[in-house]
DNA sequence: TTATGATCATCG
DNA sequence: CGATGATCATAA
């Protein structure tokens, strides 16, 4: 009998608990669960399940710039899975503050702080099943290895390089093997402060960082191998 | 406006 | 048909 959860989980024991209690559950009961209204469409309802999931788990709400389980260190992602179980879109981590990465290290970055725990959601996302009928998975609780930790720093290092030195423009989700970077914005004609090529205030696109599917289908696959 | 939650939709 | 660039919703 599973009931709504709204509190914080005071340890991960206990978030795993609650997470065993949304696997096996649909989006239309996930939506009874937390006494939300099934969206019609998905197409204006893009962070729903991700929502949903903070609220019935007791995720620290809204937009702060922390884990969403700030006291366990823990960032919680849902991650949609295609008709063959394997994720079907990139994963946005962060938002990319263009005013302040002069000299930031790997170690102090909010990218990597955000990537040192994480709880995955995964729920069927086809476009073959019905939005209510799609299903919950099991909740897979990561942290990278030594191996992926390298190859996230290494992008990290090739995008920061042009970061820093005002190539903001030049930048596309082209570069980087696993992480990468992409408009984060309400469209594109939304505009926000950096610094150009020769260190002048100017007005861009706002940047955020995303993980390739590529990356996560690692973690999945991964995550089955050790069940 | 800056953040969070993401997926959409077009193009190569 | 996958990836890139664009877009949608919400909070503070």
């Amino acid at each position: 009998m599973a009931s709504k959860q709204t509190k914080a989980p005071s340890s991960t024991q206990e978030l795993l608990n609650n997470c065993r209690l949304l696997a096996g559950l649909s989006l239309a009961e996930l939506a009874k669960q937390t006494h939300s209204t099934l969206p019609v469409s998905p197409v204006h309802a893009k962070g729903w399940v991700g929502q949903q999931a903070e609220k019935f788990l007791g995720a620290s709400a809204g937009s702060k710039a922390e884990p969403d389980f700030p006291n366990l260190g823990i960032e919680l992602k849902t991650l949609p899975l295609n008709a063959n179980g394997q994720p079907q879109e990139s994963t946005y981590v962060c938002h990319i503050q263009l005013m302040g990465l002069n000299q930031q290290t790997w170690q102090q970055a909010w990218v990597n702080k955000k990537l040192q725990r994480v709880l995955w959601l995964p729920y069927e996302a086809s476009k073959n099943i019905e939005y209510g009928k799609r299903k919950i998975g099991h909740a897979i609780l990561w942290q990278p290895s030594p191996s992926q930790a390298r190859q996230l720093q290494q992008d990290w290092e090739e995008i920061m390089e042009k970061l820093c030195m005002g190539e903001q423009q030049q930048l596309s989700a082209h570069h980087g093997q696993f992480l990468q970077v992409r408009p984060k914005a309400a469209n594109s004609k939304a505009l926000t402060k950096a610094y150009d090529e020769q260190g002048k205030l100017c007005q861009t696109l706002p940047l955020g960082f995303y993980l390739r599917p590529d990356f996560t289908r690692e973690i999945l696959k991964n995550s089955y191998l050790h069940q």
